[in-house]
DNA sequence: CTATTAATCAATTATTTTATTGAATACTTG
DNA sequence: CAAGTATTCAATAAAATAATTGATTAATAG
């Protein structure tokens, strides 16, 4: 058969293409990585990723042409949203699915993390396991909306810019154990870093929150602001 | 802070964004969907998706060079394969997120199947049971490769192509349930008008294995040559 | 060794995409 | 209504991508 259907695959493989587009900017995948910690304006997203306002709009305006998220006027500012918890879902997959094919996400990593306190390599599963239990003190170094809008059901909320005046809320007798947005964010590792300076038991676990919802955490929203 | 740690970032971010450039391309896609069939050789792709030879190869080398998919050399024929199943795993959790988040995604797919005969909306859910239930004659119309890298357990293998000569294999007394790639491969679509013309109770089911395999069907491979 | 075939390479062109800049819009506050 | 601020728009230049063409490489068969 000489292909009359064509027109009709080359259509669909366009739409499934908006997505691949979409996510195929590095900076497009920092601002969805950061919209998978909640809402934010567009000025914290362009703050956050580096890039100039009119930058990180237009990079947004493509997001959301793709349907990936939303936006929403609030007086003068706009907020994005992720469209779907889905996309988040996605993006995780995605990040992982680079993780297994690409040797040189952990190369990066690795050379990044080296010589770090703190960033020894330990058995994660046993360190999930303590974290399950609640046998550690579990430290959430994110901005606390970031915490308010999801965060590991019992984790203490001190985000890193706080930590140094609020050393004394937290344990000397017991490990602590600080997450942030996941493995590359660097939150967890400044904070970690400080915690042992000062002589506290503390470790980082590379997990974000959407890992934790993945493996099945129990997670807390709102709480104290 | 000022980010110190803005290059640790963007090269995070690039790896991630080259699995995104990888997908970004609608032909590559329809190559990706090709290959999530099982291993085939640049001609074959190149045949299947209406691009040149040329063409095909250069996208096939992004392809790899984002290491989604592998190439071996056999005589003289390149065969190139997924790199991991996991790799069409994501393509199916694109495809998903793009059918939820694009309306126009089933407004071409409806476009398309407008008119034409067995392709009414149906109960989903019931016809699959009636699958798993193995109540009804199962039929993959796909090249005999593709059933023989998988396929449905019970189910018969007559490809489109050869339909016609094989009619007589096909009950006349039960109903006969068509399924091929998936929602957007025009086999089953053929295999449906033809049978039903011929007077066959038959239907299309969207599922491809993939779909099929997700949702814990039983999967086997091999089969008569 | 020559011819044949599958695939890749290299060079070109056309098209898209990205970042930057400055202007324009829309909303709020006084 | 005027000033200030957040965002978007519009225009540009620079860079990356895609399709096409013809040449080249590598394996096979005679």
């Amino acid at each position: 058969m000489k292909n009359p259907n064509r027109a009709f695959k080359d259509s669909i493989y366009e739409q499934f293409a908006r997505i691949g587009k979409a996510v195929s900017s590095p900076k497009r995948l920092e601002l969805l990585d950061l919209l998978c910690q909640g809402p934010r304006t567009v000025e914290a997203l362009a703050k956050e990723s580096g890039l100039t306002v009119a930058n990180a709009s237009q990079h947004l305006q493509v997001l959301r042409a793709s349907r990936l998220v939303e936006s929403e006027k609030d007086g003068l500012f706009v907020t994005y949203q992720l469209a779907d918890p889905a996309v988040c879902e996605f993006f995780r997959n995605m990040r992982i699915l680079a993780e297994s094919r690409l040797a040189e996400v952990e190369q990066v990593k690795r050379q990044f993390l080296e010589g770090r306190e703190g960033m020894e390599p330990v058995d994660r599963d046993a360190l999930l396991d303590r974290v399950r239990q609640g046998a550690v003190t579990v430290l959430d170094v994110r901005p606390v909306e970031e915490f308010k809008a999801g965060h590991v059901a019992g984790a203490l909320s001190i985000p890193l810019a706080d930590l140094k005046l609020r050393l004394s809320n937290l344990p000397r007798d017991q490990e602590i154990v600080a997450y942030c947005r996941g493995p590359y964010c660097v939150l967890s590792v400044a904070a970690v870093e400080m915690l042992r300076a000062e002589g506290f038991q503390a470790i980082r676990i590379e997990e974000g929150i959407q890992d934790f919802r993945a493996m099945g955490f129990s997670i807390s929203s709102g709480g104290r602001s």
